[in-house]
DNA sequence: TTTTCTACCTAACGATAGGTAGAACACTTG
DNA sequence: CAAGTGTTCTACCTATCGTTAGGTAGAAAA
């Protein structure tokens, strides 16, 4: 699964073959057969895997946090340990944020569920920032969710410092590109 | 090309064959051929235009607004216009969007020229929320075109409304979600 | 009227995809 | 040691992929 989850996250979902992933494993390829009955079952193992990760890695953020943290900054904790997850923790919510969208519309809806208990986590978050009006906060939950993930497909881990990253992004997304200038 | 780019746009590159593409225009397989002497020259076809398409619509845009319109009320009426040749109005720019990361590097390298281009677009609007410094300007704008693009996974302007959303998610990146609560 | 071009066609190619059947190996347990 | 069980193997299947070869009807050009 370990190599899986890095060869869809590199390649894509469609782009790479069993034959892939048995050869990388050091098997041939009905060999995996024995641990997984198809293709679409190893990818929504890795999919589900993906999310469960990132939700305990951002829940127990919030956890290690003094219980009186205003709402602000368990959203800044928050926001660091999703991109954490995304960048550094494992291939595996970088796989599912990569191949989401390339899924067959069935492979889609089993990760549904993990991806609403996810999104539920958000939705207490970012709650107090638009006063529960539910009609906002259906918009800033997959908004802020979605800003983070897309900075898979642009920021380099390897280049960058991910720390200052999610400092600069947090800034941006809590107090606007209005405010303070630089730094 | 139309029907290429709804096709990608729907299902994704490597799931969508010629022969999909060419049932659906009308024809038999081989005779793409006489378009388009391969599936990546289609591929690469459908990407640049659709890069194309979104600076057209975000530079004229711009270019209707009188000449004094300070740089905020600048990058609202951008980030509009991004949003809407995303959503509504073709499919070239969200087919660009939803498969450029599954395209082989080959390909995703022919795109690169067309989307610096466009990047330079943004790299001048919001520089100005920057002072201009260069390494917060290099993270803010692949961070606001990936936030908005990142709005294809979620919103479905069938089901919203578009120009709602413009409006919200236009409050947010300029105030950030710290200010005004609800509406 | 002869030639060339346009826009398609049918037939088939080699490569590769996900998947199956059943034999062979490896390790624990009686 | 023999039996059983868990794991990987060889050999092969069918479907589909992008692509090529060679040809054809009709419009346009000479």
């Amino acid at each position: 699964m370990d190599i899986a989850a890095r060869q869809f996250r590199a390649r894509g979902y469609a782009a790479v073959s069993l034959r892939d992933i048995a050869t990388e494993a050091g098997m041939r390829t009905p060999s995996l057969y024995y641990h997984f009955p198809s293709k679409d079952d190893l990818v929504i193992a890795v999919m589900n895997r993906g999310i469960t990760v990132v939700r305990k890695a951002v829940t127990a953020a919030l956890a290690a946090l003094p219980p009186e943290t205003e709402a602000f900054a368990r959203l800044g904790t928050a926001m660091r340990a999703h991109l954490r997850a995304l960048h550094g923790l494992s291939d595996y919510t970088s796989a599912n944020v990569r191949i989401f969208g390339q899924l067959p519309e069935a492979l889609r809806r089993a990760n549904l569920p993990e991806r609403r208990a996810y999104q539920a986590i958000w939705a207490d978050l970012l709650s107090p920032t638009c006063a529960g009006n539910p009609e906002v906060l259906a918009v800033r939950v997959p908004f802020v969710i979605g800003a983070l993930n897309a900075t898979l497909e642009w920021f380099d881990p390897a280049r960058g410092d991910l720390d200052a990253l999610a400092d600069q992004l947090g800034r941006v997304l809590l107090t606007g590109l209005k405010e303070q200038g630089g730094q």
